[in-house]
DNA sequence: CGAGGATACTCGTAAGTTTTTCGTAAGTCA
DNA sequence: TGACTTACGAAAAACTTACGAGTATCCTCG
């Protein structure tokens, strides 16, 4: 981005900020100094093209700003308003002040993928979509790299159904000795095998002198992108 | 939102404010200077859509702000908002100001992550949590492996921010002659590559006789597990 | 180092759309 | 009936879009 580009987009901010209205762009061109509208037309489509702004066509006044977009804008447990997208693709409002309470689980811990780390309690929630979501289901963080080759990275979030008993194949979260880990689950007899999914690891052996048992099975996982780099975050 | 809806939603409010019970139109048109009042039933079935406002039917004085007004909505200007699904495929956005955050973003489409695939278009939606959502905002579906080694895998959603250019690193939703493709972005002069994460690929050269824009940059991805076996599903 | 080529930046004007406004007539409610 | 609220229709004003074109700057390459 240029300065001049950043010296509009500011302005807009500053704008909406000041008057709670968007600004005309005869507005922006008094405020930027431009004479003609046709070099704020100009940075208004290059701004649109960096995804920095969007409008709508023929509104005036129809900008919406969508600079470092507020990542997590809303605190958890905040209630917002939803709408639909019907059949056929109309956006039916909400009806006003319908509130609907946001599909939020528990984030519980940090998930080792790589070496079990200790189990700990974080007092924070997570977004996910609605079949994600589940009586008693609770989000973990992804720590380590051992399940890359199913997906699933360091900093990924993932959902996860509780239940104490898996079948073989199916990635499961456990706990072994106090460590918290997720991984496949294999069980041959009476021998228990946690499988990464990363050819440089090697799978845990379970043995009766572990504690040991499986906290829950993988329903979902999440990962967030932030816009400025191609790089996993948060 | 206009200045003038704002001057008459403010003269309301300061008017509930002052008097503690609600103005009359005609009293709404004499405070803001109209002579008319179908200027001020505009005004009020714009507030309306704009969801700042309730009316009672044929109710004397039956207006009803809504909770926390004008805060929210237009303060930042940065109104999180999905679109509607024109037939065709183009996405048009909300009535401006529309004071809902959707869960929902539209599904545009089928992205190759491998080989592109012909780009199509879809009439359904997904849910997504909000910090994935924004203007415009679509989800394309993921086909192919090429992204792997970024986690990204075959039947992954991807959340897109729709912008046209993008920076060296940045993984992008591109458009190929018609077909459709995430990979990340790579610049050097004249000379766009689109590189895939995986080894066993090759990078897409994009010559200057090549149909090609960028749809949008990677914002999100998202995986759903069937419970009962340990595969990514759907 | 200079030429050539992209990119950024700027102006103006002529459509094309939406908002804003007025007035008058008809419908409601107590 | 009186006090308001709804319902068009229509014209002026305010804004947004669509071209077309002319500088200035920076970078690359021979």
């Amino acid at each position: 981005m240029t300065p001049k580009q950043k010296r509009v987009l500011d302005f807009i901010l500053g704008f909406v900020e000041e008057h709670g209205f968007q600004p005309s762009q005869m507005e922006i061109a008094q405020g930027c100094g431009f004479e003609s509208l046709g070099t704020v037309q100009h940075y208004l489509r290059s701004l649109e093209r960096h995804g920095l702004l969007a409008r709508q066509a023929n509104a005036k006044r129809g900008l919406q700003l969508t600079a470092n977009p507020p990542c997590l804008p809303f605190a958890k447990g905040a209630t917002l308003t939803a709408g639909t997208i019907a059949k056929g693709g109309t956006v039916t409002p909400p009806p006003l002040g319908a509130n609907v309470t946001f599909l939020e689980l528990p984030l519980v811990g940090i998930v080792a993928a790589g070496k079990p780390v200790h189990a700990f309690e974080l007092a924070d929630a997570i977004e996910v979509p609605s079949a994600m979501a589940g009586p008693g289901n609770v989000v973990y963080e992804v720590r380590g790299d051992s399940m890359v080759e199913m997906g699933i990275m360091d900093g990924d979030y993932v959902a996860v159904h509780p239940q104490s008993v898996a079948e073989n194949g199916q990635t499961v979260i456990a706990e072994v000795n106090g460590s918290i880990t997720i991984k496949k689950y294999q069980r041959k007899g009476n021998i228990i095998q946690l499988l990464p999914a990363n050819a440089a690891m090697s799978p845990i052996m379970v043995t009766e002198d572990d504690e040991f048992h499986i906290r829950g099975i993988l329903v979902g996982s999440m990962r967030f992108y932030r816009k400025w780099t191609g790089k996993s975050s948060t």
